[in-house]
RNA sequence: GGGGAUUUAGCUCAGGGGAUAGAGCAACUGCCUUCUAAGCAGUGGGUCGGGGGUUCGAUUCCCUCAAUCCCCGCCA
């Protein structure tokens, strides 16, 4: 179950970027500028260990490109922000080639005004030093971090919520790689536990071979709907007597614990069945992972995890003889069950032995677990366990909201999930009329590509471009949009410049100084964002950060295109340098993009 | 009962101690002989859930109440 596909990163490192080295220079001035008394050491122990000389961006309706807030400053100064402001326009040098063109005062902000020439130009450069690595940072260098992601469970469908943890933790898994971390993906496969008792048990009363051979997921699934509807008849489930169906069904898991063959065979056959259908998914959404190591591979691992609880004391032995660690001293009110009163392995055993075995294995500074919020409790439990076993590796809960469908929560014991694979057929699907519609003159096989390509976007971007706690609601519309804040809008912005530059045939020159229009600042002022929100998205673990990025140099563009010629600039010098910035936004929607698992297209 | 999350335009969501709170969808008005209309420009739409507090400044931080969702020992 091991195999090692991606682990191997080509990205070079790079830091310091213009707008950082700007920033760095204009906060140098200001402190400068506060005169010889003014220190940050000095500000801090009056305002703060915070505080520090920020540049912030002003809001859009605000002139200038950069601002700097005086307020707090008019406590130890002991004058008022507008003057603090004023002196500050009035005292800063301007250099000739600086990167300042002038100071303002407005409403206590000290605006900054960026020479656009020498910004250009810097920018410009950084585009052509680094090229497909712009934006990259060295944050991470030998640093490693595993990521728990995707982690369905085995012989069920891959639904609609499945796709969260896949998709989030994609992205995140690029972010950080892009980040100059170490990165390792681990997909936690749900293939052990109780729920394949119950399973081994209705396939023995009620399976059929043939129909699971033609259908797989869904047979395994009607087989796990009919147990529970049929132990609903039979017996009290809560009372004092077990059910004799859950009786035949952990019998069945302690089989499989136990290694018989029998059990073992239909299982491994089970899981088998299931990894083809998820590695079609995966292949079609462009995930890979470097390891599948499921539950069941950490089986044989839980005695250690509760002798080492044991000995340390941390956990107690109840009465009944199940094994629990009391967490209420360590703010957390509810113990962790470690083992059952029959012996048995819970969900927090082998999720305690997953934590150790990563630590040992890989030695990793980090491990983001990409799960449902449901699991807060369950993770916050495991990482205080770790911590009291003197385990020092950072862990990270980074949870996601439920996936409900209009009827209510979804359920697969219930049959009410919303299988992913429909979900892509259908989106491709749609894509295709589209592009049967729009592109007649495409060939066929451009526009099967096309409408993979954009469906699967829409797909993904729908799931990243919204904050990750959020719950969301499943809905067919929202899903399969192709319009307004969506991931065709964002392809079709990039095919558009793909286009123009096809038209232009010519080797592209870069005149920084003729970029001068409002319009296209604004855009080379937002490019220039991109390393700083690769690091925001990172240490936040928010792919919706690199999406709302996206989304807004896109329109940035959107308004560039409207007003500027590119192919009929006035000035074959000026239509070349208007060439190598929309070659350069381009290249950045295809690397944000790629920050999302989305990928772009030539034309469409 | 205890804990956590969420609450911003009709709907779906960004934003977040600072300047006049932003997008998309839906509605309405324009724009395809001019770099691809999966697009652009414009109009209308808001007591940022209620109430307190901290602050020079709160939609943003703290407390409290309400609503919705999730979790709370033998499922995962």
């Amino acid at each position: 179950m091991e195999k090692n596909t991606n682990s191997q990163s080509t990205i070079q490192p790079v830091e310091n970027y213009a707008i950082e080295r700007a920033k760095q220079n204009i906060r140098d001035k200001i402190i400068t500028g506060l005169g010889k008394d003014f220190t940050i050491e000095k500000a801090r122990k009056v305002l703060g260990e915070n505080f520090d000389i920020e540049l912030r961006i002003p809001p859009p309706n605000i002139e200038g490109h950069l601002s700097f807030p005086c307020f707090p400053l008019a406590k130890i100064l002991r004058k008022s922000p507008m003057i603090i402001a004023k002196e500050l326009a009035d005292t800063i040098p301007i250099e000739k080639d600086g990167y300042i063109d002038h100071l303002k005062e407005v409403k206590g902000f000290l605006n900054i005004f960026l020479n656009r020439e020498r910004f250009n130009r810097e920018i410009f450069m950084d585009f052509e030093k680094y090229g497909d690595d712009y934006g990259n940072s060295m944050e991470g260098k030998g640093k490693t971090v595993v990521i728990d992601l995707s982690s369905p469970n085995v012989a069920k469908p891959f639904s609609v919520g499945n796709v969260r943890s896949t998709t989030i933790g994609d992205s995140i898994s690029r972010i950080y790689k892009a980040l100059g971390w170490n990165v390792i993906n681990d997909n936690h496969l749900g293939d052990w536990g109780t729920q394949f008792g119950k399973l081994l048990y209705a396939y023995e009363v009620w399976g059929d071979n043939e129909k699971i051979g033609k259908d797989p997921i869904n047979e395994l699934l009607k087989l796990y709907v009919r147990f529970h509807n049929e132990m609903e008849g039979k017996g009290s489930d809560d009372g004092e007597s077990e059910n004799p169906m859950l009786t035949e069904a952990r019998k069945r898991f302690k089989l499989l614990e136990d290694k018989d063959p029998e059990m073992t065979r239909i299982w491994s056959w089970f899981v088998d069945l299931s990894m083809r259908e998820f590695n079609k998914i995966y292949d079609r959404l462009d995930v890979k992972f470097d390891y599948n190591f499921g539950e069941s591979f950490y089986s044989d691992k839980t005695d250690e995890v509760i002798d080492l609880l044991e000995e340390s004391g941390i956990a107690t032995r109840e009465e009944d003889g199940s094994l629990v660690v009391p967490l209420d001293k360590e703010g957390i009110s509810t113990p962790a069950l470690i083992q059952k009163k029959d012996g048995a392995t819970l969900y927090a055993t082998r999720e305690l032995a997953t934590i150790i075995y990563r630590i040992r294995r890989f030695q990793p500074d980090l491990i983001i677990y990409v799960v449902g919020s449901e699991q807060k409790l369950h993770f916050n439990q495991c990482f205080k366990v770790m911590e009291m076993l003197g385990f020092k590796t950072r862990c990270a809960h980074v949870d996601f909201g439920l996936v409900s469908l209009k009827e209510g929560k979804m359920s697969a014991r219930k049959g009410r999930v919303v299988f992913f694979d429909r979900v892509m057929a259908e989106g491709f699907q749609k894509a295709l009329e589209i592009l049967k519609e729009k592109r007649p003159d495409l060939p066929e096989e451009e526009k099967i590509e096309i409408a993979r390509v954009v469906s699967v976007g829409a797909i993904k971007f729908n799931d990243l471009a919204q904050n990750r706690v959020k719950n969301v609601v499943f809905d067919w519309d929202n899903m399969l949009s192709f319009e307004g804040d969506t991931a065709p809008y964002l392809q079709y912005s990039y095919a558009r410049v793909q286009s123009i530059l096809r038209k232009a045939d010519v080797e592209i020159e870069i005149y920084p100084e003729l970029l001068k229009e409002n319009e296209e600042f604004d855009l080379i002022r937002k490019l220039s964002r991109f390393p700083e929100t690769i690091k925001e998205a990172g240490n936040n673990f928010a792919p919706h950060i690199i999406a709302q990025y996206l989304l807004e140099i896109a329109r940035a563009f959107s308004v560039f295109y409207g007003k500027i010629p590119v192919l009929k600039a006035p000035g074959k010098k000026l239509m070349m340098s208007r060439l190598a910035l929309i070659r350069a936004y381009a290249d950045v929607i295809k690397r944000s993009l790629s920050l999302l698992g989305i990928d772009t297209l030539s034309r469409m």
